[in-house]
DNA sequence: ATGCATGAGGT
DNA sequence: CCTCATGCATA
């Protein structure tokens, strides 16, 4: 546990020779040709750097590329998304007939912008090394101090358990069904429609504050699954449901759910900041902009994104339906939790490049191997530990597969360049 | 909108 | 140490 770099080795040591992007390549020899001949995927670069996976397939210090096979000791399916160990063969969730599209509604936009961050390299790889920040003493790692917010959370104003009893036996993230399933039914946006952006109404008038609470607790998702169905079971949700007693959520709901969210939330003059905040105020559990955002973007897990939809269907409704939705974020709470946090190292260029060269032959480095890839580059042994943490989650984020896919997962292949949902339907309708 | 970080809960 | 849910800080 001794992170720091032992050997101070200085980061000028770091040879970056991305000038000659010939020779090297021939390290991953084999491997890296089993990955593209197994198609990888339709195309890795497609979501992230291209640099990375397309044009650098050369390891930045070939001397490292002999991963031990990493035994696949790896346990034993934790039902969101196992671990990924060696590449095997790449099992892209190609969608069948998947149009590509989704269905109805709008989404016609979609620009998809492939990346075309390839440039991005060369150009300014003169070493730049992370810049962290310049007097690192403020932040000592040791000091970890537990300080205690509100520390509301223990509150069970949330119906948690209920929320996510099985895995999921969900479609595709986006498309393939071509049931728009506006099922939705939420509520009739009966008394909606008056503009709600700007009523000097006067605060309170004890809406919605108290009401819930605790009120109907029991009114979780019950995410349910198709009991003998090991089999994808796409239009399941048919109609099934009318109220949101019990209701399965599909990827398409989640995703119709979180368009209609933004929408709503966006004509009613929110921001994502707004919103957090007012669930915090009507549920007690705050959530940052970041958060929302990420709900939107359908960027958080299955499971993460279920949790979330009753809350942020229930704060439509109560928006919606309330005169004065002002109030419902007005009354921010201070919560002033000022812990010390490590300034933000900030990964670039080559760095990066080399992190996802190395992601892409060991998604889940050892010890040692972590070790021998921040002396390589230069990074604190940690920084890259939790860069790869945060790799592999944004790599599970979102297009979680369905059960078939999941086995996929399971049996380890590296990358999860997920499909991404590139479809940040920036203009709801 | 995202990258890196923190912390809780598991192995 | 990992995963996961989250969020500060930033581009």
């Amino acid at each position: 546990m001794s992170e720091k770099t032992h050997h101070d080795v200085d980061e000028q040591s770091v040879p970056y020779d991305y000038s000659q992007p010939g020779p090297s390549s021939q390290v991953l020899g084999h491997e890296a040709t089993a990955f593209q001949l197994s198609g990888f995927l339709t195309d890795p670069g497609l979501l992230y750097s291209k640099a990375a996976y397309g044009g650098f397939t050369s390891a930045p210090t070939q001397t490292f590329f002999p991963f031990p096979h990493i035994p696949t000791e790896y346990r034993t399916a934790d039902f969101q998304g196992g671990d990924f160990c060696q590449p095997k063969h790449w099992y892209p969730f190609a969608a069948p007939e998947y149009t590509g599209q989704v269905p109805g509604t709008s989404a016609a936009a979609q620009p998809i912008n492939l990346s075309p961050a390839i440039g991005e390299t060369r150009e300014q790889i003169s070493i730049p090394e992370l810049k962290t920040e310049p007097q690192s003493s403020e932040y000592s790692p040791g000091m970890k101090h537990q300080q205690v917010g509100p520390t509301q959370h223990a509150s069970a104003s949330l119906p948690h358990g209920v929320l996510y009893p099985t895995p999921w036996n969900p479609p595709f993230w986006h498309g393939i069904t071509q049931v728009t399933s506006a099922a939705i039914s939420n509520q009739s946006p009966s008394t909606s429609s008056s503009s709600p952006s700007m009523s000097p109404s006067p605060p309170s008038s004890g809406l919605l504050g108290p009401a819930f609470a605790l009120g109907e607790s029991a009114q979780g998702v019950t995410v349910t699954q198709n009991p003998a169905g090991p089999s994808r079971s796409s239009g399941s949700s048919s109609g099934g449901y009318s109220d949101s007693e019990e209701e399965t959520l599909t990827n398409e709901d989640l995703e119709q759910f979180a368009k209609e969210l933004k929408h709503k939330r966006i004509t009613l003059g929110f921001t994502q900041a707004d919103v957090g905040i007012a669930l915090g105020n009507l549920y007690g559990k705050m959530f940052s902009q970041t958060t929302i955002c990420r709900f939107e973007a359908l960027q958080l897990s299955f499971k993460n994104m279920c949790k979330l939809k009753p809350l942020l269907q229930r704060w439509l409704n109560d928006a919606e339906n309330s005169e004065n939705p002002q109030d419902m974020y007005k009354i921010e709470r201070p919560l002033a939790d000022t812990r010390k946090r490590k300034r933000r190292t900030c990964l670039e260029g080559p760095v990066r490049t080399a992190l996802e060269s190395y992601f892409f032959k060991s998604p889940k480095p050892n010890t040692q191997q972590l070790s021998h890839i921040s002396g390589d580059l230069g990074l604190d042994r940690d920084v890259v530990r939790v860069w790869f943490c945060n790799r592999r989650q944004k790599g599970k984020r979102l297009a979680l597969p369905t059960e078939e896919e999941k086995e996929a997962y399971e049996q380890g292949y590296p990358l999860y360049m997920c499909p991404d949902l590139l479809k940040h339907t920036g203009g709801f309708l």
